[in-house]
RNA sequence: GGUCCGGUAGCUCAGUUGGAUAGAGCAUCAGCCUUCUAAGCUGAGGGUCAUUGGUUCGAAUCCAAUCCGGAUCACCA
């Protein structure tokens, strides 16, 4: 279906006529046409600035100010009511009946927009975890920015895959592998009553530690500490074992299985807590391999060059950035030569027009140099590469640091944010009413829906500080706003017996009076969820949501303070403000869902 | 050192291809619950948009230089 056009581009087009019809000889640049919201100050709703045009047209502002808006409102009689011209500026006032015509448009409709497919199939990979240690709150930034960016391009028409690669193989892992052997003493998550993924990680942490020791007592005996970091026996355990590991040896490899095991079971539940999923997993393990081929093709070409022993490069100084390894001397894959692997073969599963890579932002130049080498060795897959960068979630005192154990563990914030909901949430007073059930799913609703606005408010571009003692708020810029207003909603809803999906009688709808100010802003915001909802898959930003919603939650606690639904002052401004509540509350939950955050009727 | 990113109110952040007197939230202060949920609303104070120069009718936005902070440039992943 062709979505029906929006206000702001509606204006554009009219002033684009006017202006061809008004000045037929000369060759107006008509990309130069920019609407705006007025500023509250004026009157009017939408502004036309006259400035690109004054100097070709050789006119005063003010003249052709008038002129324009002469031939807008006699031309288009049933769209403007009247216009203004302030300093350059023409503020054109909006007929009513067209914000009576989009409210009886969309009113009862569950999915607003409904996008033109495109066609092209699109993969996000996001999350990614290494299977060593349980999710920090940095990977928080990352599921959620991933799984909302596929959310909201899927609701722009394209086809969505959500894919994970899990990195399950290398010395990491072989560290908590070796420390859970030496000091576990066989512990399992069920013995130790330990979720999985803290289990394998605390013996992450315990390698570190045997390490930090052995390393001092042979500095202690006279050896140099950069001999002794190599010489430590952990360490050489480690790389013996991921010898071992990719022999194939059994009995290493049935010890990785065992814990990895234990570790998606922790995963698992993770995700499912914070409503994430996936429809696509990716194992380094069946990918590492890959990727030697396409290096070897690429010598054939003659884009990739052999050192003399042996290594295998490519050459981007051309482009302003180094020579780049892509295979050692001695034969092996480095971690570039597996992604070239991993991007031919994500291209070949799905036939993908585009492969979005959720990841921070300190891996911009290996991601540059990623897609650069697919395109010099002309891959098709390299076009379509593009990498979701977003900054680094860091606390006050700077860089969570594992080693230093400064990280803020992800199961943890979501508990503390669970908790402090149900806490907030009493203080208020709010509990009655509810069944001890009702209440579990509200806390997690507000105390998730906290978290994820929290990090997905800030475009994801932007690196961003967490001050943990100050811990998450629940007031202004929050998705317990936003939630707080759809439970108003709701209750009126459920008071005067009318559904979010009902739409009968608004039909017939007239209206009497002019709308009032505090109801004009909010219909105005209303109308532009279309666009917004385009720009964040553009710019891949759903921070552009959060704000959005955030607005529009705030235009409707103005306009709920300053207007009685139900007993308003008559029948059509009943009518009038029952279809913009419904509308209100099914465009944020609109905007929420895609964020991953749910919105619930009572609160 | 090369490349890239950032610097906006005390703090955390918005600010559409350059447009009107730079906006929110938190914090501070002052008001508002016999009326649909006060997790709310209304108002006040708070700014050399890092600095300097340039481009023009107009610059937080574009360009250049400088200062500060960060990331990255491994036969690591």
């Amino acid at each position: 279906m062709i979505p029906a056009m929006t206000l702001t581009s509606r204006i554009k087009e009219v002033t684009k006529q006017a202006l061809q019809t008004l000045y037929p000889d000369i060759d107006i640049n008509l990309s130069l046409v920019a609407v705006n919201q007025t500023k509250p100050e004026f009157t009017g709703d939408y502004t036309v600035v006259l400035f690109p045009f004054v100097k070709q047209l050789r006119q005063k502002p003010d003249v052709l100010g008038k002129q324009l808006g002469d031939h807008l409102v006699a031309s288009n009689p049933g769209f403007f009511t009247g216009f203004e011209v302030v300093s350059g500026f023409l503020n054109l006032s909006i007929n009513d009946n067209e914000w009576l015509g989009f409210l009886t448009a969309t009113v009862g409709k569950e999915n607003l927009v409904e996008k033109t497919a495109t066609g092209k199939k699109v993969m996000v990979e996001y999350s990614s975890p290494n299977t060593n240690k349980p999710l920090h709150f940095g990977h928080l930034r990352n599921i959620f920015l991933g799984y909302a960016m596929a959310e909201v391009l899927e609701a722009n028409g394209n086809d969505v895959v959500k894919a994970n690669l899990i990195n399950d193989r290398g010395i990491h892992i072989c560290k908590s592998m070796i420390a859970w052997q030496r000091a576990a003493g066989g512990a399992t998550p069920e013995t130790a009553n330990v979720k999985g993924d803290h289990l394998v990680g605390d013996y992450y942490v315990k390698f570190n530690d045997i390490y930090k020791e052995e390393v001092a007592a042979l500095v202690a005996g006279g050896m140099e500490e950069a001999v002794a970091e190599k010489e430590a026996q952990i360490m050489k355990d480690a790389q013996e074992m991921l010898v071992k590991w990719e022999a194939g040896d059994q009995e290493t490899r049935e010890l990785w299985e065992r814990m990895n095991s234990w570790v998606y079971k922790g995963f698992e539940v993770s995700y499912k807590k914070l409503g994430v999923d996936f429809d696509k997993m990716y194992y380094e393990s069946n990918t590492y391999l890959l990727g030697k081929e396409i290096v070897e093709r690429g010598l054939e070409k003659g884009v990739l060059f052999k050192k003399e022993n042996g290594s295998v490069w490519i050459d981007l100084t051309a482009d302003g950035l180094d020579e780049k390894l892509l295979l050692r001397g001695d034969g092996t894959s480095v971690y570039m030569t597996q992604d070239l692997g991993t991007a031919v073969l994500k291209y070949n599963d799905f036939k993908l027009d585009q492969s979005i890579y959720v990841i921070a932002d300190e891996q911009n130049y290996h991601m540059q140099v990623l897609k650069l080498i697919l395109q010099k060795l002309g891959e098709p897959c390299a076009d379509g590469i593009f990498h979701l960068s977003y900054g680094m979630v860091e606390l006050p005192s700077g860089r969570m640091k594992s080693r230093e154990g400064t990280v803020v563990d992800a199961d943890d914030m979501i508990d503390e944010m669970i908790s402090l909901s149900k806490e907030q949430t009493e203080q208020a007073g709010k509990t009655e009413g509810f069944t001890e059930d009702e209440l579990k799913v509200l806390y997690e609703t507000i105390g998730l829906g906290a978290l994820k606005f929290y990090l997905l408010r800030v475009d994801p571009k932007k690196k961003m500080i967490f001050n943990p003692k100050e811990s998450i708020d629940l007031h202004g810029f929050t998705a317990t706003f936003i939630q707080y207003a759809h439970a108003r909603i709701c209750s009126i809803l459920r008071k005067e017996g009318v559904s979010l999906n009902g739409n009968e009688g608004f039909d017939s709808l007239k209206l009497k009076e002019a709308i009032a100010p505090a109801e004009k802003k909010l219909v105005l915001a209303l109308e532009q969820y279309s666009s917004i909802l385009e720009a964040a898959a553009e710019e891949y930003n759903p921070s552009l949501l959060c704000n959005y919603s955030f607005h529009v939650a705030q235009l409707f606690n103005s306009f709920y303070d300053a207007h009685s639904i139900s007993k308003a002052e008559n029948e059509e401004k009943k009518q009038l403000r029952l279809m913009m509540i419904i509308i209100t509350a099914n465009t944020l939950r609109h905007a929420m869902n895609l964020l991953g955050i749910r919105l619930p009727e009572k609160m």
